[in-house]
DNA sequence: AGGGCCAATTCGTGATCACATTCGCGCCAT
DNA sequence: ATGGCGCGAATGTGATCACGAATTGGCCCT
């Protein structure tokens, strides 16, 4: 090839914005589980060659988004249901506490925004759209832990939301729930309320309400 | 070079051996916090070429391992005190979490080994080694937790240890503690009553205390 | 008709190279 | 003596190639 008519953008490496890409599509559970992925068909796809392709697998394996086979083939994981135990634990454990951290700094402002986030998850499960529903589901989740301050904790989370990505959208698509975010509704009223354990129980609760899904 | 007498081993790729090295230094605290790598140089190191340094380093940055500045550069990182009082809540999480799963399966044997290894820490302190002193700590503590047979979340603590690395053995140099770890024999005195609370009192205390010795 | 075997294709891995950027160090001017 | 400037060395990035292993699809044998 050799055209190479893109010189660099400063933080916009072939590598990250691959990365970037590939994330939000397995966070969003735009692709399902079980799905396989070459390093030249990524490449061909966002049209470089295969080494930022490498390096985009390779952090996303690092981060548990994508499973590595023993002849180093790449797929979206296929979660048994022990992980997904443990995901949704790891759930219940961190965003509690991210809640916590974020109650004393939730302001109006901040309260208005969730709740215009949780009018559009409402439209998503009406419009029966898993990916939107995940989507503005996990934007209503961020934009409240956002306010704890806790860019680790919140890492670690996000971490957990993207091994739970594919499954998510696959459990979800599976089940058509007409029902609206109910858990969300207690944690807009306990953050109101400035009530701390009822936060992180709502919270707790609707972490945890995806593995009920699991049980089948 | 072109040499390539070593046709492959199956699970020994080339970027997986430097992998595991690095992040066992790092987790180890073999490096200070602040040291900067160059993939020629990991590369030399490790007798590979660049591309496989690139691969382990880019892993170990998506694991929080290694920083990387806006260049492109790599070094291990300079935790601020925000970040390592985030890193310590993370612990004191997650540690009870596998403690608590590990207490049914916590048979003598399991116990024996523990107070084998507990040994080894005293030995290491008595001696000032803080490298030694971290392994012989980590291999204290997921000891247990593998009994809890929840690979993800270890995984996740095992990701908190690796931030903590360079940072923990700066701390512990620079403070030459003679104290012997009084809060692992709460943890095997609960082990052997089955006490569950006190279990998880005495594996968060272990996990925080870190945290103390940054108050300076 | 079904199942196992072989070959062609596909794929990951690692090496090497070109290139633009960045870092570091010494020199010069003030 | 000091501070800024510029040039050379070093570094990350991405492309390409060679190679061996693994997968897949078809063909033949039973």
């Amino acid at each position: 090839m050799m055209i190479s008519p893109r010189p660099v953008d400063l933080t916009g490496a072939a590598h990250e914005r691959v990365y970037r890409a590939l994330r939000t599509q397995i966070m969003h559970g735009e692709l399902p589980p079980g799905e396989s992925l070459t390093l030249r068909g990524i490449g061909k796809q966002f049209e470089v060659s295969m080494t930022p392709a490498r390096e985009a697998v390779r952090r996303l394996v690092a981060e548990g988004a994508l499973t590595l086979s023993s002849s180093g083939r790449v797929s979206t994981p296929e979660l048994s249901n022990d992980r997904i135990e443990e995901l949704a634990a790891l759930r219940a454990l961190l965003e509690p506490e991210l809640a916590t951290r974020a109650l004393p700094r939730a302001h109006l402002a901040l309260i208005d925004r969730l709740e215009a986030i949780n009018h559009g998850v409402s439209q998503m499960v009406a419009r029966q759209d898993a990916t939107g529903y995940i989507r503005m589901n996990l934007e209503f989740h961020r934009t409240l832990y956002l306010r704890a301050q806790a860019p680790a904790i919140l890492a670690m989370a996000e971490t957990v939301w993207l091994q739970l990505g594919p499954t998510m959208a696959a459990l979800y698509a599976r089940l058509n729930r007409t029902e609206p975010p109910h858990n969300h509704k207690l944690i807009l009223a306990a953050l109101k309320a400035g009530d701390d354990p009822g936060l992180r129980l709502a919270v707790r609760t609707d972490a945890i309400q995806g593995l009920r899904m699991l049980r089948n």
